[in-house]
DNA sequence: AGACTAAATTTACAACGTGTCGTATAGTGA
DNA sequence: TCACTATACGACACGTTGTAAATTTAGTCT
């Protein structure tokens, strides 16, 4: 009768629902520093103190909701992951899935993953790059020129998931202006080029 | 007499620097969202009524701190990049001030720019893709190949203003394991590489 | 169905943080 | 020296937090 299915109230996962939705609303209209455990629950429509059956305090609220976020996206890209094909179809499969997924809950992931503190200053940081960036590739035209790549292996994986989330996000704040399809393509494109290693 | 220099009372400067400080110290210690204006102003050795008197809430300070954060990123940058030299020399010149600026300030800007919430979820996302882009790495060893590349010009300004402040970050992280003029010379690399316009 | 169990509500409380008063003190600049 | 102004101090009303009961409500199991 009772399969490895649901054990967990129904109750437990209304009141998370409620708790996450009412965050997401909340995270729309102000910063996240101003979102109380009282002005949750009260959106949430579900007592205070309810609050804290579920949740340490929002920090760990977060935490949680991270841990779900990336359970999710586990699921939507380990299924295709598995026929071995070849790496680049593996990875166009799974960065058209990513996309599509976040595309089809980007009301989520936009307020989530642009919304601000302290990201201020790392926000500031990247108009600036920004600004010079566009000036630097105004200026060289098409001259670029594509170097014999000597680069380290860490450099070149922090700058690819960083280029690779960043983008997204950009992507997210200009209410996706490109197809999830589109996007993975030109990442693949950005992307081998810079996946010389030494 | 007065020239344009210092108008403003050492009174307010050393309120400041005391509470910036203050603040640097206790981002150390703990997480943003428990830093109280009361903690700040224990730490920064003022009465709490005093930070009123210079910032409207936290959220302000942080906005004034990234504002003079960019001030000094420009005092350094824009000396250099008014001479008339060739693009690439501009941008090496340039890149490597910026990282040399950021590594004699180390301390301030690994707190700043790396601490946490709500880049929780960024944060994550990178994890995971940093996991995966590595593994992609592995696999495909030194047969990257260089595509004709066209790619929307946005999208490439997010790319690389993405993966360049991501690696910085990614480097503050790892405590400066390269030297400036090393990381700066990858990230040409990695860059020149990428900007292909259509 | 009814008994059992777990979740949610309600009320209350103490501790803390916030923002804003006067008013007193002390450093600054001419 | 003197006027000016930043800072310190004490105090206030108010909201938020985290926890602890006791109680009600809703789900589970047979």
């Amino acid at each position: 009768m009772d399969k490895t299915t649901t054990k967990t109230d129904p109750r437990v996962l209304r009141t998370r629902q409620l708790l996450r939705d009412a965050f997401v609303e909340l995270l729309e209209e102000m910063d996240i520093e101003k979102i109380s455990v009282n002005k949750l629950a009260e959106r949430a429509t579900i007592n205070r103190v309810t609050f804290y059956l579920h949740y340490k305090d929002i920090p760990d609220m977060l935490e949680k909701m991270a841990d779900d976020m990336i359970s999710d996206i586990h699921l939507v890209l380990d299924r295709s992951a598995i026929k071995s094909e070849s790496p680049e179809v593996i990875n166009t499969t799974m960065l058209v899935k990513l996309l599509e997924h976040i595309a089809d809950h980007s009301k989520f992931y936009k307020v989530i993953l642009a919304s601000q503190r302290t990201t201020i200053f790392t926000e500031r940081l990247l108009r600036m790059l920004t600004g010079l960036i566009s000036e630097g590739i105004d200026q060289r035209g098409s001259h670029s020129y594509v170097a014999k790549a000597n680069i380290q292996k860490d450099i070149a994986i922090w700058y690819s998931s960083a280029a690779l989330i960043g983008t997204i996000v950009s992507w997210l704040r200009a209410d996706l202006p490109y197809s999830p399809v589109f996007l993975a393509k030109q990442f693949l494109l950005l992307r081998t080029l810079s996946e010389q290693k030494e």
